[in-house]
DNA sequence: AAGGCATTCAACCGCCTAAAC
DNA sequence: AGTTTAGGCGGTTGAATGCCT
């Protein structure tokens, strides 16, 4: 046998969350702490699968969540962290701590996907990097189109941008 | 003012990995 | 060492909302 069985009740509630399950799950973890999320439902008598309390408290009533649009400068790391990472938005999320990686997927999805298509025709170039700039600086796609860099700048590692940007010190 | 379409975002689903036994 | 489960992650969906005709 491995571990205990979890989540197997039947009348697992689905859908959005009220407030009042949100208070319940707050104060327990605000009294517990985070983690073991499988005792959640079973001490709180919330109809909620354990997952689904860790992602209503991951993504949206976790202490420090910016919420809101995005900055130029975060969708500069987010692009440019994608072209690093491709789509590991949790590890995206960790350069960006007021963002969950829920956020940043659907930022990615509903926004950026879209810029990303029309910066690249006006550029004319695929180059991640330089759509990051493009992003970043609207000025610099008007000088893409006339310089055309040969070779785009080496990667920038993610501790180099935090350390450049994004020491948004609270 | 009403209906239809497009967009946004919260939440679910399924898979993978690490941990417990 | 093998089996089983919890936790975590990325992809996808569907309801709510806003915009356009």
């Amino acid at each position: 046998m491995g571990r205990p069985p979890c989540c197997d009740k039947p009348g697992i509630k689905k859908g959005p969350w009220t407030p009042e399950e949100d208070l319940i799950l707050v104060s327990y973890i605000q009294e517990h702490g985070p983690g073991n999320w499988r005792s959640v439902p079973i001490n709180t008598g919330l109809l909620r699968c354990s997952k689904s309390c860790r992602l209503r408290w991951t993504n949206y009533l976790r202490p420090g969540i910016k919420r809101g649009s995005f900055t130029p400068h975060e969708e500069g790391i987010i692009i440019h962290l994608q072209a690093l990472l491709g789509n590991k938005w949790a590890a995206i999320a960790s350069y960006l701590p007021q963002r969950t990686d829920n956020d940043i997927k659907n930022y990615w999805n509903t926004h950026l996907k879209k810029k990303l298509i029309k910066l690249q025709e006006t550029i004319g170039s695929h180059d991640p990097f330089a759509i990051e700039a493009a992003t970043v600086n609207p000025e610099f796609a008007g000088v893409q189109l006339q310089q055309q860099h040969p070779h785009s700048p080496p990667p920038m590692l993610p501790a180099q941008i935090t350390s450049q940007g994004c020491s948004k010190g609270g």
